[in-house]
DNA sequence: TAAATAGTTCAAAAATATTTGAACTATTTT
DNA sequence: AAAATAGTTCAAATATTTTTGAACTATTTA
């Protein structure tokens, strides 16, 4: 059985523009590291941002399918979408 | 025998830079499907921008790695550099 | 050799992206 | 109930990216 070839060109874009920042790179890759739910507090300690840069960058990320988010009371758990970078990302040249 | 996996980060922000802009993604689909040089005007024609606007694109992308350029008396010939994409996109996940 | 063609350079203008701090909501702790 | 904590919202300030046009170099064509 094939995988889902059809990407969104949108999407493509908004994924590009997400990763193409030294911030959310670092968030991206602190998130890989994990390999599981994390707040946004502790990955914002770790990458030594404000709160508010936080909830910027989370959001360019989350527009992006990059990474999923859950809110447990007050706080905001994230986690990477590995499908998303498949798709938008490592499968981007053969379907270019 | 392995692949070289060493990254550079620098060249890393380059490359999602470089890709995250509508008019760089056309180019690059362009010069795929082509899959052999092409003139800079050819490529500028097909997605329709200015002289000036294609020599700063064809900059950054070529200062990314992701093309190859070839200067012959007054054209310059361009060129996809699958290497780059493999090393800096599709393998982009893995090494992460 | 004059005119046309392919592309570059430069600086100013315009458009986008990012940072910042204050004020806010909602939840948890004391 | 007051204080602390986690995160959001908003608008202004700042920074970065992209576009534009005029002037330029080098090459080719008429």
């Amino acid at each position: 059985m094939e995988k889902e070839t059809k990407q969104n060109s949108a999407t493509q874009i908004k994924v590009f523009k997400a990763l193409a920042d030294p911030i959310r790179l670092a968030i991206v890759t602190y998130l890989k590291q994990q390999d599981h739910e994390v707040t946004c507090g502790e990955v914002g300690a770790v990458v030594g941002i404000s709160k508010t840069s936080g909830t910027y960058h989370f959001k360019l990320l989350q527009a992006a399918g990059l990474i999923t988010a859950r809110k447990v009371a007050r706080e905001k758990y994230v986690q990477l979408d590995p499908t998303t970078f498949e798709q938008y990302v490592t499968d981007f040249y053969k379907n270019l």
